[in-house]
DNA sequence: GAGTGATTTGCACTCAGTGCAAGGCCCTAG
DNA sequence: CTAGGGCCTTGCACTGAGTGCAAATCACTC
């Protein structure tokens, strides 16, 4: 019961390790940045951010610990009509609509300096993680279809980060999600060939 | 003009070299097997695979010396309907119909294991690339919209890629992929707002 | 047979990531 | 107040990826 503590302290230095990673990528690029730079800098040891964090790609990319759970109630919420994919879009387009989104610039700069290849990934591995999930539970007999709609809405949303431009303000960056979401349509084609 | 000895001997090396990572991958697992082993199996000192290969992934999932230009030449032979979509769909499904995919197999197994999580950038980055590269030069004045076309058909195919069933031959894995791209549809949302 | 250029190799180094075991901190129970 | 039990932190030592550098080697030319 006395975890909260605990807990909250453990909170903390996830926020320390997290936060001194983004400011010092930011300042001097992923690669120029090492693990005990992070450390140091968050005033804990090396071995430590390893505990945090399995990865120094994750302490840049791993999901905020509400985040999960905000994603959880976003596709509980998120409305059930005939149309799988508009009901997907709902969730996206409420997803992107959270951010404080100071990352999403750290985020552009890793992406151009080519260091990181995989950021695409590692952006929204968890955003299309639980998509999958969740078209998984509304399709369980077709696994195709299910990831073909997590997928398609990730190539959507990377498209749109990848167009943004990050001098102009976030909302920028929403409203490129909103119209590469509604470009798209993804139907379910029938087990059976036609 | 000598260079042909030259380069043939290169190109023997490379294949040696993603030969025996495949075979040793296949056998022990992405993870299991160091550069080193590679270099030895493949007659050559660990630092000149490193000349050939910038990353031990990348003997895994390099295209073939021939692949980028027959990718190259794949996207000049396309058609050039008003369906700018549908010109997208022959190409991949041209390029899913090549492969001699021992690849697939291995590929298949390293997603398994979750070892390097990002194997589905490595998968397809160069086809990909190759289709943005395509999309690009047909709508100039449109980024967000070329992008989302090479993301959307990269999609599909990674969906279609990790719903086949391993056990059944490739010609499944081909199934998927047309089904997957034909379920799907990509529109050009004006750069206006509707 | 010497020279030129590309390729190979060894060496030494940095840094990511991991296992292990010791220490410290906070709480609870006696 | 003290003893003990978890959890968290830390140091240490180790493996392995990836890189820069310089020597050596090889293939071919003149």
């Amino acid at each position: 019961m006395e975890q909260v503590a605990r807990q909250s302290s453990r909170l903390a230095t996830w926020h320390a390790l997290r936060e001194a990673t983004l400011r010092l990528v930011a300042e001097r690029g992923f690669a120029a940045v090492t693990v005990d730079d992070v450390a140091a800098a968050a005033g804990t040891s090396r071995r430590t951010f390893f505990n945090y964090f399995p990865t120094k790609a994750a302490a840049l990319f791993d999901p905020e610990p509400e985040l999960a759970g905000r994603l959880q109630r976003l596709t509980e919420e998120a409305p059930v009509t005939d149309d799988a994919w508009a009901d997907l879009c709902w969730i996206c387009a409420s997803f992107v609509r959270w951010g404080p989104p100071d990352t999403l610039h750290v985020y552009r700069q890793v992406a151009e300096s080519g260091e990181l290849s995989d950021y695409p990934v590692q952006i929204h591995r968890h955003l299309e993680e639980a998509l999958e999930a969740w078209a998984a539970r509304r399709f369980p007999g077709d696994p195709l279809h299910a990831r073909q709609l997590a997928a398609t809405a990730g190539a959507a949303l990377v498209a749109a980060f990848r167009t943004w431009d990050p001098a102009t303000p976030a909302g920028e960056f929403v409203r490129l999600a909103d119209r590469a979401l509604a470009a798209v349509t993804v139907r379910r084609a029938g087990t059976e060939e036609t």
